[in-house]
Formats: structure tokens, sequence, C-alpha cells
DNA sequence: CTATAATATGAACAACCATTCAGTTTATGA
DNA sequence: TCATAAACTGAATGGTTGTTCATATTATAG
């Protein structure tokens, strides 16, 4: 049912899977994974129509190597800064900062890993259950630690989620005004996270 | 560049416009806008392939159609429900509930509005605009009238609505534990957001 | 009842696209 | 250098789909 991809051994090989990967990433992102075809990738990458089988059995396999991959790196990305600081406060607010600098960085990220639900809803449901689920254990540590509120953790990490994800669409989108300064925004983000928004 | 839609006159017209309306609403929801083909929905539909062009130009057109339908329908719902209740914190509790509600009474609602990304860009970026103005014209209200912190007003459109919809996404997939009942996710959303969530 | 407009049909056409494959070139290890 | 495996090619194939159009049916106003 599913076929394997075909990692080269070659250095010649390796050049064009990774020719492959990055045209495909540009399409995907600018046209939209649908109207993308292999023809499309196969021109972009500047090798004929059949090289794109030696490697991918077929257009969706190379679509879900792309968003594991991107799914790796921004996870290690942002476990690696949230490391390097201490308090959940400032986990918290590194969290986001990452998470939207990283789609500013990587415009693409965004609308490759969303558009997984028209893809495969479960790559969709897979990618967010486990990005919240590791959300959850630092959260549960935070409240053991006293310096959290003890709420509903996976409630808060989807709720989070949604903060980042939207406020990334925000900034990303340039909807509305001032997206300049990201470490405003994400500072302003902090004070309503902290404080809540009634008094 | 931009055809018209045709709205019939006669009582059998319209039922075969509602019919393709139906179909093709069913239809993108199950299998999504690009994998739905005209000769699906007329099939559906009960007409023939050529009927489908009496009313609309193309798929795009009926598409946006269904969005702008839906778009009104949820506005319209939430405006209802938030005029009937008073204060800040209610209006947000009330317009968070009815907006989880409406996307569990019409589950297709949320596939087709975020697909629009894919669809057409500039649908989404109207659509998420468009609400967040909304929210902001209330939220500055309440700022007058004391209720709530001097909040940056377009941040927080954005904020909520990253938590309805990520909140509602979570009801909607069934992710994690807990999603039998609505009032009770509801009531705790609204305590992180009225204290925050650090101590 | 009848003329006319509205509605409906589905075969036919043309464009597009994923995938295959027989043959060619290139790299590499011995 | 040379044998072998890896990499590469692009024309050809077959299936799918959007759209048109000549023709047929149905509804309705007068």
């Amino acid at each position: 049912m599913e076929q394997e991809i075909k990692i080269p051994t070659t250095r010649n090989g390796k050049a064009t899977f990774n020719a492959i990967v990055e045209s495909a990433i540009d399409l995907f992102y600018k046209q939209g994974y649908h109207d993308t075809t292999i023809g499309n990738i196969t021109t972009q990458a500047g090798i004929g129509a059949g090289t794109f089988y030696l490697y991918f059995p077929n257009k969706l396999a190379l679509y879900k190597y792309i968003l594991m991959e991107l799914q790796h790196d921004i996870r290690r990305r942002i476990a690696e800064k949230v490391a390097s600081v201490h308090g959940r406060y400032e986990k918290e607010k590194v969290g986001i900062e990452t998470f939207i600098q990283y789609a500013l960085d990587y415009p693409y990220s965004y609308n490759i890993i969303w558009e997984s639900l028209y893809i495969d809803k479960k790559l969709f449901i897979d990618y967010y259950d486990g990005f919240a689920k590791r959300y959850e254990r630092g959260l549960k540590q935070s409240i053991i630690d006293g310096e959290m509120y003890d709420v509903d953790t996976e409630l808060v990490s989807y709720i989070l989620m949604g903060v980042a994800n939207f406020v990334g669409l925000k900034v990303l989108l340039n909807l509305g005004r001032d997206n300049d300064d990201l470490s405003s925004i994400v500072d302003n983000v902090m004070k309503i996270i902290r404080t809540g928004i009634f008094k």
C-alpha cells in the first residue's frame, strides 16, 4: 500500500533528490499541492519527468516526506530555544516567539502544514495531536512547580496553539496593523495570557 | 473576468440550483474541493452534466457562492446570540460557544472555510480580516465601558479567533479527551481567558 | 391552446496529467 | 581501464475531467 522513498547514494543522486524537494516546497507554497503537477516539479528542478519516479512513488509520498521534515525541524528548533531559558513563563514566551519567527523565516511552512487537512486528514490530526501532547508535558510540570494555576493542560495546549497560530497568521499575512516588531507583539500576547483580558 | 451566477426563476429551476449547492457542500466536505469533479456534483444532484453550467460558470464560482452563504450564516447567528446577553464577559462566552456549536452542527463549515486558503488566498484573508474587524468594535466598546483592560484590540481579536478555532478543532475532530460537554469546555476556556494561566 | 422562455440532457471534444519503459549516460569501485 | 550499478531521459500511453452544443422537454404567460 505504502510505497517507499528511495534515498540516493551518490553525490549526483542526492543533488537531484534535493532539487526535487526544494522545487516541490516552492511550488506547493506558490500554487498549492493540487495545482502542482509532477511536470511542474521536474521542470523547475531541471530534470526529466521520469527521474521523479526514481525517488518517489508519487506526489503524495513526496508531500508526506516534506511535512515530516518540516515537523521535525520546527519541533527541534522550539525545543532548543525553550531549553535555553528557565521558568514556564519564559519558556512559553520563547516558544511562541520561535514558532512565529519560524513562520516568518519559512513562510511556506504554514501553508504546507495546514494543507495536510485537505490532502490526508490523518496527517493533520497526527500533527496537532502530537504537538499538543508534547505541550502538555511541559504544562503539567509547571503546575507541579507551582508556576501555573491548576488548569486543564490539554485544553490549554490547544488554546496556546490557537493563539500562536492565529497571531502568526496575522503577522505572516500582514493582516491589520503593527506587524513589524515581533518582539513587542509577543510581549503583548504574554501580557494577555498572564493576566487575562477582563477586569 | 468574473462570470455571473444565474439565479433560476421557476420552482423547478430553484430545486435544481439547491440540489447542486447541497451536493457540492456535501462533496467539498467529504472529498475536498480539488477532488470533487463537476461530474460528481451533477451525479449526486441527479442531473445532467450540462445542467450545471446553466447556473454556475465553473466550480470556483460555486465554491465562492457557498463560502459567502456560510459566512453570512455564521455571522448572523453569532450576532443574534451575542446581542441577547449583556456584558462583555457574557458576550465573549456566548460568542465562543455559538461558534463551536456551529462547527458541531455544520461540520462541513470548518473545512470549507479553511480550504479557501488553498483555493484563493484572497478569500481567506478577507474572511478573517472581516471577522477581526467586527470583533474589534465590540472589544473597543468594552474597554470604554471599563469591563476590559486597555489591550491591543486587534491583537486580542486574533487571539480570541485562534482560541475559538483551535478549541473548536479539538472538539470537532475529537482530539484528546473530554470533548462531550461543550458547556463545560467553554466554562474552562473563559476561566483561562479571565484570569490568565500564570500565578 | 399556443408561443415562448426556461430548463435539461449527455455524447463529443480537447486539454491535461500521472506513470511507464526501452534506451542512454554517468559515476564508481576494483 | 573497465565492468557494473546508479542515475537519467522524454516520447508514448491511457485515463480523467471541464466544457460545449445540438437537441429535447417542461413550464408559463397571454
